[in-house]
RNA sequence: GCCGAAGUGGCGGAAUGGCAGACGCGGCUGACUCAAAAUCAGUUGCCCGCAAGGGCGUGGGGGUUCGAGUCCCCCCUUCGGCACCA
């Protein structure tokens, strides 16, 4: 072995030989287990990966590679999420065809990831925006269709101005475009929509079987958000509260409260009602016109800002409450939402906050129907809506009833005899938008035609191409580029063979990733988007890692298209991912300023005040270095703080890389990125190298594994302890996502190990001390094999093992070997440290507290005392009681 | 406002209700060196003490327990998510 472990040298050397002998390619061995490790799959950005990036790939990375030595037939492959908005957008920027731009940026991150050694099998590569690809988003998108799960609508769509595209409710986040921070419009046109809607009781249900992070879950409970209540019918009457003739129609709401029915006082409907236009008396409707308008005209940003309090105009018309017959005043508010529910609400100022404050504002009669035991007993004495609890008043035969879900039921059961309304459940949950007004997506496979109507591509003519193009920017119209291509949007209706036009909108960037997991098991296949068999094999995934940002959209769109694909027999399973993991940021300090006086308020709420801005390299010049302030932030190009892979590789090398991503926190946990933390990784290698450069002379191949522990010294029997205990750690750790722990575990077994071979009384003199000594090198080299993989195979050719860890077998774990022989007993006296004694592990717990009570220690301390009890903790501690 | 996660030395972090601070970074002392780097050895929570030893310590305050970083209640701070959802 060289003197100087020369990474550079190692490194280059093993990725070259894993991909000449295709190392990581996935087999299915008979015999053997399957596992399937994945990451999201990422846009190629030009930007190239960061270090931040890597956190996401390495420690999956060490899991897959941990796989496979444990014997599964491991699948751990890349590819690229190339169409979609951000690609088109830098490509329009920089005046190129997107197709070969993001070609080139995946070939950049590729070389970046085998740099990194990263155990992909290259040769399912795939690229969301080959037609080979697309061709089956395109054919699932047909096979929602047929299912009745797409539609096209005209309902007014969350418009982005600045992508001019419509965005799916799961993309606008506050308001804004969570790509952009664009504020979102409101933009009636035509849009297609997938009906995940119909899945949302299977969606929440099935979370509760996912070994997902538990905030995750929550998140997309949430978003469901299910609840359960009636929808109540309120007919609407005619002109004032005494007379009784009907106008037309009814107002239907959703009510999660139907027990607090007889405390209706008022009615609420959203500004975009369809009924606000019919029941508006005359003298109102000037009134109510212009607000709706107003809120018309600033609704998103209002509903963000403003301090929500509550305004509204009267309608002029009333409804009756059909449980009392009562006549109750109907309002517009745009507290009520036209999104959820029917748009309109039974309001019960008594028990709702929202519904408390507008009737205070407007001066409208509250009624109480729950009696709080020391509670108000009339609206005067309130001064906030009154919460859960009490007994039923006011309400007819409900009156006494407690406030709990039965007497919900025996309201609910009630409405449904006597035909006043009905139990319903209702969700937050939207359909979601999948068309895109843009030019880089997949065409959606759908033909307009005069005579036919909506007519589907048919299957043999899948893919629809996307046309090769020279100018692709939007049109400024709404409408996808696409429709200013007649050669595209010209063609024969496929029913009647009349002229028609093609679909001219693209599908969203979430359709390719909703199912491209799949195509993994079988990228190269052009008969069907992948074979029972491979698919059979390999899915569904069994660990999937990436960011948490995408807990309500592509992790809930791939479960919902995975559950669409169960029903229609094409999968065996209803969840895609059973095993997902997030990784967390790595922040990097960054210089910055304080802000200007007309950065610092802007339009942003006061809650968040800017009092830090980015310094970009190309504003560093003009602010004098003493008036820097450095802050950690996210890594970009634009903030000109990234650090690259490549240039860690360079100087400390990849697998040092690795294993500082591993170490540094808890794979969950954001990280700070220090240069002195690589250093610390990088020494721990080279102290390994060192290790087996001077151990290499003892090495024995071939050392026997079965060596009475009579035959090994103290020392030797020291070494193999640590060293099983380490194996067990380690593989735990890794299985546990707790990669920096297991890092932790392999530095204290080369501490122990250099111990034995220089320590006081090493090296190892008995006559099995290279036995021992070659155990533990053999071992500790597949041990980092996961963590630090070129390291390992190189110290392992060193040994004289041909082939790779990859295909190795983890090392097996001796418990017998592992136990301590002497244990430390604590002795505490009332709890508190006093002592410490080494006894043999054969000592029983009584013999351990005898020893414990005549120790010295206790003894002297607890003279004049009495003893009132001991604890023993079996082989950890001794507690005496004394006072 | 609601929901979730977290708060431990100078720093990153470790710890099935049982020795707080593993492991690493940084610091200090020493060895090697003409010197430096690298490496190695020792040391390193804070306070008092020459020492033996003692006291205090896991955001704050209560509680449960023989024993609490860990469990329970209240509060503070930070980060993430949602935000008039009837």
């Amino acid at each position: 072995m060289s003197d100087q472990y020369d990474f550079r040298e190692v490194e280059a050397k093993w990725q070259a030989r894993w991909e000449k002998d295709q190392v990581h390619r996935a087999q299915a061995e008979a015999g053997k287990s399957n596992f399937y490790g994945l990451e999201f799959f990422p846009y190629p950005s030009g930007d190239g990966l960061s270090v931040g990036h890597f956190r996401n790939y390495v420690p999956s990375d060490a899991a897959c590679r941990y796989r496979s030595m444990r014997g599964y037939n491991v699948l751990h492959p890349m590819g690229w999420d190339a169409f979609g908005l951000p690609a088109e957008r830098e490509a329009i920027r920089k005046q190129r065809s997107p197709r070969e731009m993001v070609r080139e940026y995946a070939a950049n991150y590729r070389r970046q990831l085998k740099l990194g050694g990263i155990a992909y099998d290259w040769s399912r590569e795939i690229n969301s925006s080959d037609p080979e690809f697309y061709h089956w988003t395109q054919w699932f998108f047909l096979l929602l269709y047929k299912r009745g799960l797409a539609y096209r609508t005209n309902q007014s769509a969350n418009w982005c101005p600045s992508c001019e595209t419509g965005l799916a409710r799961e993309e606008v986040k506050e308001g804004r475009c969570w790509r952009c921070g664009t504020l979102i419009e409101k933009k009636p046109m035509p849009q297609w929509f997938f009906k995940i809607t119909e899945y949302a009781d299977r969606l929440l249900s099935d979370l509760d079987r996912l070994d997902w992070p538990e905030s995750t879950k929550k998140m997309q409970r949430e978003w469901i958000g299910r609840s359960e209540g009636a929808e109540v019918v309120f007919p609407i009457m005619g002109e004032p509260v005494s007379s009784e003739s009907m106008s037309e129609g009814a107002i239907h709401v959703f009510t999660t409260r139907p027990d607090t029915l007889f405390g209706a006082t008022f009615m609420v409907l959203a500004p975009e009602h369809p009924l606000v236009e019919t029941i508006t008396t005359a003298s109102d409707r000037a009134d109510v016109e212009a607000y709706v308008e107003q809120s018309q005209r600033t609704s998103e940003i209002d509903r963000l800002s403003a301090e929500r309090t509550k305004t509204g105009v009267f309608t002029g018309a009333y409804a009756r409450n059909p449980v009392n017959g009562e006549a109750i005043p109907v309002w517009i508010a745009d507290y009520v939402l036209m999104g959820y529910g029917t748009g309109a609400i039974m309001a019960v100022p008594a028990h709702d906050q929202r519904d408390f404050e507008f009737a205070r504002k407007y001066d409208i009669p509250i009624r109480l129907v729950y009696q709080i035991k020391d509670g108000p007993r009339t609206p005067d004495e309130m001064t906030e809506a009154l919460p859960e609890g009490g007994v039923v008043i006011n309400s007819g035969p409900f009156n006494g009833l407690p406030n709990n879900s039965d007497t919900v039921h025996a309201f609910v059961k009630w409405l449904e005899t006597s035909g006043m309304g009905k139990g319903m459940v209702m969700t937050r949950l939207r359909d979601w938008l999948i068309s895109r007004q843009r030019y880089w997506g997949a065409p959606i496979p759908m033909i307009h035609c005069e005579r036919c109507g909506e007519v589907p591509v048919p299957e043999d003519k899948l893919p629809v191409l996307l046309p090769d193009v020279q100018h692709y920017e939007p049109t400024g119209t709404g409408e996808s580029p696409l429709a200013a291509m007649p050669e595209f949007v010209n063609t024969r209706c496929p029913q009647c063979g009349g002229s028609a036009r093609r679909e001219t909108d693209t599908m969203s960037g979430f359709a390719c990733s909703s199912w491209y997991f799949l195509r993994f098991a079988d990228p190269h296949n052009d008969n069907v988007f992948a074979s029972p068999e491979a698919l059979k094999t390999w899915l569904p995934v069994d660990l999937y890692v990436g960011g948490a940002e995408h807990a309500v959209m592509h992790l809930l769109y791939a479960r919902f298209w995975t559950k669409v694909m169960y029903d229609a027999r094409l999968l065996d399973f209803e969840e895609p991912f059973l095993t997902l993991r997030h990784q967390g940021m790595v922040l990097i300090e960054t210089p910055g300023r304080r802000p200007t006086s007309g950065e610092a308020g802007g339009e942003e709420s006061e809650e968040t005040v800017i009092d830090w801005v980015v310094l970009k390299p190309e504003e560093r010049g003009k602010v004098p270095e003493d008036e820097w302030v450095w802050r950690w932030a996210k890594m970009s190009k634009s903030s000109g703080n990234v650090i690259t892979p490549d240039e860690m590789a360079e100087q400390y090398g990849a697998d040092s890389l690795r294993v500082y991503e591993m170490f540094v926190a808890p794979f969950e946990e954001t990280v700070q990125w220090t240069d002195s933390g690589i250093q610390g990784a990088s020494r721990f290698l080279h102290r390994v190298w060192r290790l087996y450069r001077d151990s290499l002379v003892r090495f024995t191949p071939g050392w026997p594994d079965e060596i009475a522990a009579s035959d090994l010294s103290p020392a030797d029997r020291k070494l193999r302890r640590k060293l099983h205990q380490t194996i067990q750690k380690v593989g735990q750790d890794i299985e546990g996502f707790s990669f920096n722990t297991a890092v932790a575990a392999l530095m204290e077994l080369v501490n122990e190990m250099y111990a034995y071979v220089q320590g006081p009384g090493a090296p190892g003199s008995g006559r099995n001390a290279d036995v021992t000594l070659s155990e533990a090198l053999d071992d500790l080299a597949l041990l980092i094999a996961p963590l630090a993989p070129h390291l390992a195979d190189e110290l392992r050719e060193q040994l004289g093992h041909a082939g790779y860890a990859y295909h190795a077998s983890w090392p097996v774990f001796d418990a017998a070997a592992a136990v301590d022989e002497e244990i430390t007993y604590v002795i505490q006296l009332n709890g508190k440290l006093i002592d410490r004694i080494t006894l043999p592990a054969s000592t029983t717990d009584e013999e351990a507290k005898e020893m414990a009570i005549s120790s010295d220690r206790a003894v002297s301390l607890t003279q004049g005392k009495t003893i009132r009890k001991v604890i023993v903790v079996p082989r950890k501690l001794v507690n005496i009681v004394a006072g």
